[in-house]
DNA sequence: CTCTCGCAAGAAAACCTTTACTCAGGCGGA
DNA sequence: TCCGCCTGAGTAAAGGTTTTCTTGCGAGAG
């Protein structure tokens, strides 16, 4: 009974020994009544929740992981914070993994395949309990160093032959083949695809579904080509302005995303396009600015919300016993929003002969 | 010399004292050799280099932070991460705090005293070594409550006597002079301040900033009115349809932040206006976006990576020894850029006569 | 009435580092 | 030559939890 304490400041940092000390019990049963062990006795379990309270004590997160090895932690990689598609990401990310007690680390790549292999190596150092890899330029060797370490991994649009590696399968086709049909009833015959980099697996991706779309839309002579671009604002000026300069342009173009789409509303418009009088623009994605832009964009919405929300699941079912009986391949579905950039088709020729001489 | 190792699994994590045993040293040896104390032998040093190279060992995170009692983990509170200011900031904050060996906790309050509880929570639990408290609406109780805590908090426009505690004080004074100067000087005689809600700090420190330049550029007859907004893009479109609805348009309007600016040029242009021709705008912050709008937006610049090294700065200087040297304020430099939103004053009178009534 | 089983709660080990303390040599000064 | 001191390396304690193992107690069965 002489529950001899060490000399400690009294206001110190204070620890579940305090709250033992209080409550009158063993630090065990106070360990166990914060993690809701139901052998706890109910009245005792009230006591210790009332010293907890008078004493405003929170437990060590610290301590609490190294022993039980768990960190808690979830790694969130990303392409570039400042690509308006992240964070709202993020955000979805965020509130579910803090609504189930998790913690995330973000890391962003900048494309740098240095910079990657440092990323993973913090999230390795934290012993996180997952990772989402959700930038697109993904380099498969550090994927294998994670998953051989026993992480479960979340990827997008890439699968990996790993007991722990979950894919998230966007489906491009469903929001694309809606796209095309969109425009095509609008009387549009040439449409041309905006890629993104050849070198991204999404981007790729995106660009089969869409000569998939313009095939299955099989409307008399539709013409659809694809230029490449980078999934910049500035891709999609330098992409119009190409198209424009070769005297290519069509009546209607679809961007790999929506920066790209918001880059080619600019220049059109600065060349004096009217838009969608002179032609019709869909992005995809559907970032917060979509709405903003003049006018609103017509894009093909990939809900972040419910991205963040399949990666999130996919980890956490990983990270459990290892029924294996966890899906690997988790849907994303797209969908066709309309707003006011796309309308009905204007000739190319008329279209050509409107354009002031650059 | 018994090395006693207890059972492992050969595949398991490992250890410190894996380390040790490769390299023949002690685990102490390691611990100082990773740590670069520096009495450690230099021929010692490499042999234990070698083996952690050898088995691709990294320490442990948790154990080092619970003896140690450093986390190396600092918080970031922010208001809404889609709030394309933030991003910005993440970057910059994230950048520096890496390259010095912490990891960052991103917290969003999205305004909610709620939220922010438990935001604080959070980040106490994981014992952050110090919080950048970097959103607007700041709850003063629960600041104190982290200042109570001994940890290092580093608060935007805002101060508060408390040794650990400094204040990122940003100089609006000069940005914003430089803009009414910049308008003054382009012939406009009235202008109108949109401002955030006058509930933060900030928004009010705006204003009070702006009034003053006004006084200060004391030209003859200059009008300086004040109308309230809340920040958003939206709230911009109906602070321009409420000064349009009332005729009382000035020939120049000023915005608390860039997206405000953003709704007010794209309401402006809505109504058939031309941007700067009959309406010139200036913004704040000089987010991404600003260089992008049609016209690219004269805003002022607050730079966001100065703020987070700012913010970084004040947070590791007082984690040191409380040598109490380290200053209490950081200044945080603005200056105006010119870019296409402004221009010569169209007198209101000729202005509203142009305006198609509503 | 006693023995055993089950359950609630306490004691102690374990988690992986860092760091204070200890110890063995080597060297310089007296 | 001897002693104290410095240097470099090892030993062990500490840090705050969780969890396994133990223990004590009450109740039900024989």
């Amino acid at each position: 009974m002489t529950s001899q304490r060490k000399k400690r400041t009294p206001s110190g940092r204070l620890d579940i020994r305090d709250v033992a000390h209080r409550a009158k019990v063993s630090i065990a049963t106070v360990s166990r009544t914060i993690n809701r062990v139901p052998s706890v006795g109910p009245e005792l379990a009230k006591r210790v929740w009332k010293a907890i309270e008078d004493l405003d004590y929170y437990p060590n997160t610290q301590a609490r992981g190294l022993v039980s090895g768990r960190s808690r932690l979830l790694g969130l990689v990303i392409s570039e914070i400042t690509n308006p598609f992240f964070p709202e990401l993020i955000q979805g990310f965020e509130e579910i993994a803090v609504e189930h007690g998790y913690e995330i680390l973000i890391g962003s790549t900048s494309y740098d395949p240095r910079r990657m292999n440092l990323v993973i190596r913090r999230m390795l150092e934290r012993k996180v309990e997952g990772v989402a890899v959700m930038t697109f330029g993904i380099e498969e060797p550090l994927l294998q160093h994670l998953a051989e370490r026993k992480i479960p991994l979340a990827l997008i649009d890439f699968a990996l032959p790993s007991p722990l590696v979950s894919t998230l399968r966007v489906d491009y086709d469903a929001g694309l083949r809606q796209a095309v049909q969109h425009l095509a009833s609008l009387g549009h015959r040439e449409i041309t695809f905006i890629s993104g980099p050849r070198t991204l697996h999404s981007a790729r991706a995106r660009v089969e579904a869409f000569l998939r779309a313009a095939k299955l839309a099989k409307l008399p002579a539709i013409k659809a080509k694809v230029i490449e671009a980078d999934h910049t604002l500035e891709g999609g000026m330098r992409a119009f302005e190409g198209l424009k300069a070769r005297g290519e342009l069509p009546s209607a173009v679809m961007c790999s995303n929506d920066m790209t789409a918001i880059g080619v509303l600019r220049s059109a418009y600065a060349s004096g396009l009217k838009i969608p009088k002179d032609l019709s623009i869909v992005g995809f994605d559907d970032i917060r600015f979509a709405q903003f832009t003049t006018p609103p964009l017509t894009t093909v919405q990939m809900s972040r919300s419910e991205l963040a929300r399949a990666a999130f699941q996919a980890l956490t079912d990983h990270s459990g016993p290892l029924s294996a009986t966890s899906p690997s391949e988790y849907p994303i579905p797209t969908r066709l929003i309309v707003r006011e950039s796309t309308g009905p088709a204007a000739t190319s020729k008329k279209l050509l002969r409107s354009l002031p001489k650059t």
